[in-house]
DNA sequence: TCCTTTGTGGTACCGATGTATCATAACTGG
DNA sequence: CCAGTTATGATACATCGGTACCACAAAGGA
């Protein structure tokens, strides 16, 4: 019987422990054993809870998604009601860049998942595709409703796919040590001044 | 005595049979049983060309760079005496994106690198960092010198940082299977018309 | 109360993989 | 022509990693 946690939390335990050590000495070094002393339990618990490894692996990339819906959930409720299309933007974008250390295990871990990908379509793609698809059509949608606000001339689509591309690539220019966090948010907030001003400057 | 082939070559021969695998079946499956199947020598061979698996791996990024070098050469030369910017840009961006085969393989070995390298950084992560750095100061050379062609206010150093960092999120999302080359093409083409529009269009 | 389900530990097994070893050809310089 | 360096083949060895197997405890319902 369980001491103190059930089942489910059990399972988070375990997958969070795979994260920490992902991020911290890369996807590759990632076996049943490593999870288990990572996270405290014995490799027949990790064996117990996750059948097979790539159900645990399989798992723990649901869990990675969910917690970033989580964080996105909670920074558009921390938004005031009507959202202006800058800020919502803004918010966006925040999320995207790997800031603090734990966004940095999040992206780190996250980016390895694709590139892994790439390679196994087993391995659902799916969130990999889906994720950025759907994220593109809300902020063209939201360009689209702020039209006033953009200059003459500016494709929605077109400026969501580039937001979301430059986020992308500037986060990975982060985690690779190429530029800092400061700088990356600097690009950025460039792009979006750039993005929301309708005529040129005097 | 080699038959047909020197040192050199068949150095050559084996990290590129080592890119062709990477890029069908994931770097992770990369092993020096699979490299010599792939390149069509035996395992000792491969030991002894590449003393280590670790030589082989950095040897062959080493490949991958001048290749890479090499594409970019040739596309500069291939251009006309006096680059306009722009055409200098166009030229840089089109190499940054993984549209055909050859391309895509490329694209998808060197970012599996990287992201090892993120992690393991014995692993000479320098050329992830050197490069696109280096790559960025050149082009932000480029544009300040250009500064007619952009709009006031443009900060060249900042505008190189987004073509860059465009460039590769859109070269990332097509690998990922999300957006067809085509289209990162239209993003990129949408982004470098505005970037070298001076006024408003009428 | 007993039997079934759930949770936990320890450990064995088999395949894969990097590396080392032994043998041997082929060519080269003296 | 003969050592010796270069090049190539076959195979052995040790380790690691995923999975399977066995034993057992602790409930929970019939």
């Amino acid at each position: 019987m369980p001491r103190t946690v059930d089942h489910a939390q059990r399972r988070a335990m375990i997958a969070e422990g795979l994260v920490r050590l992902a991020a911290r000495e890369g996807l590759h070094s990632v076996t049943m054993r490593a999870v288990a002393a990572e996270a405290g339990v014995s490799l027949r618990l990790v064996q117990y809870y996750f059948e097979t490894k790539a159900a645990l692996l399989h798992a723990t990339l649901l869990h990675l998604e969910e917690a970033s819906h989580a964080r996105w959930r909670e920074r558009l409720a921390a938004l005031p009601g009507p959202v202006p299309a800058r800020r919502f933007v803004e918010a966006l974008l925040a999320e995207a860049l790997p800031t603090d250390e734990r966004s940095r295990a999040f992206h780190l871990v996250w980016t390895s998942y694709a590139v892994l990908a790439m390679t196994e379509p087993d391995l659902a793609a799916q969130p990999f595709v889906a994720g950025p698809r759907r994220l593109e059509r809300q902020l063209a949608a939201t360009l689209r409703e702020a039209a006033g606000e953009l200059p003459e001339g500016a494709d929605p689509a077109a400026e969501a796919a580039r937001l979301l591309a430059l986020a992308h690539g500037l986060g990975t220019s982060v985690l690779v040590g190429q530029r800092t966090g400061d700088s990356a948010e600097a690009v950025l907030r460039y792009h979006v001044d750039r993005l929301f001003t309708r005529a040129e400057p005097a």
